[in-house]
DNA sequence: CCATCATCCTGCCGGC
DNA sequence: TGCCGGCAGGATGATG
């Protein structure tokens, strides 16, 4: 599923390929999907597109005249850039057409959304003003992340996963980040000295940015703009890995239900505080 | 206010 | 083989 690397991988590909493209249409089987409506999209008309980039899990796609088109692929949601105006995709419910290009917008589940909207409101439109801070931002500093947990209480999956706290951490990386800091999933935030709460923000970037160097898990089919595979699947400790041998104990992984997740963890390698 | 649960959806997998 | 229940988990809104 989609997580901050994933978004990121499709964002930077979405740069390549997109900037400097003139919307033409947007066409969809989906429309509930697509917010407020279809017909607000005739604004953007001969509009090029300026800049794409993300924030937190959303692909902001910037256009002249300070239009914003905004997308989430919540679970299943995938975006392939085809020259081919002909071609199709499996569950593509949106296209948007450029001059030169097509966006198509697929998604099995159809929990995704698109939506349009102008400087002033997209944040509020979206939720992007609910995300919290950017995990990359320089601003993320121990001190700022230390400020951010000292009054939380409940358990450290709980944190991650918060994205008012945190922008662009999804199960995968939860998990995982839990697993590089030998805290277990379960352990309450308020139990953490300082040295294990500096070990998880550094395991939470450590997770996240190989991630983005191996473009995205591809464990539940994410694929990039270009239909392409990740390959940082084939890096997880314990993310869809329950009952096979820890990698590095030997351990038996094990699944637990987590604030309504699946998490897994090496009961051997991580502590629960 | 907080935690838990249901909802949105469909594909996929294991069990019978 | 085929049917069915359960699971997948991002985000929001309702419920306890």
């Amino acid at each position: 599923m989609p997580e901050l690397p994933e978004v990121q991988t499709v964002v930077t590909d979405l740069y390549q390929t997109i900037v400097g493209q003139t919307f033409q249409s947007i066409k969809s089987d989906w429309e509930r999907a697509v917010l407020p409506n279809i017909t607000s999209f005739a604004q953007l008309k001969n509009k090029k597109v300026i800049d794409v980039v993300r924030r937190g899990k959303f692909i902001v796609i910037v256009f002249q005249k300070d239009l914003f088109v905004v997308i989430h692929l919540r679970m299943s949601g995938r975006i392939i850039v085809s020259e081919d105006k002909q071609s199709q995709f499996p569950y593509g419910h949106h296209r948007i057409e450029f001059a030169n290009t097509l966006l198509h917008f697929c998604d099995s589940r159809k929990f995704g959304r698109v939506w349009i909207s102008d400087s002033d409101n997209y944040e509020q439109f979206t939720g992007i003003y609910k995300l919290g801070i950017e995990p990359f931002d320089e601003q993320f500093t121990y001190e700022y992340f230390e400020k951010l947990i000292q009054k939380k209480k409940g358990v450290v999956k709980k944190i991650l996963l918060d994205q008012s706290l945190i922008a662009g951490i999804g199960n995968i990386y939860a998990d995982e980040a839990c697993f590089y800091c030998g805290i277990r999933p379960d352990s309450k935030v308020e139990n953490l000295d300082q040295a294990q709460k500096k070990n998880l923000l550094h395991s939470i970037i450590k997770a996240l940015k190989q991630g983005i160097e191996n473009r995205g898990t591809s464990i539940t089919n994410f694929h990039d703009a270009y239909g392409k595979k990740g390959t940082n699947q084939e890096l997880l400790y314990v993310y869809g890995r329950k009952g096979l041998p820890c990698l590095k104990c030997k351990t038996s992984i094990e699944k637990i239900r987590l604030v309504g997740r699946g998490t897994a963890y090496c009961p051997s390698c991580q502590i629960e505080y």
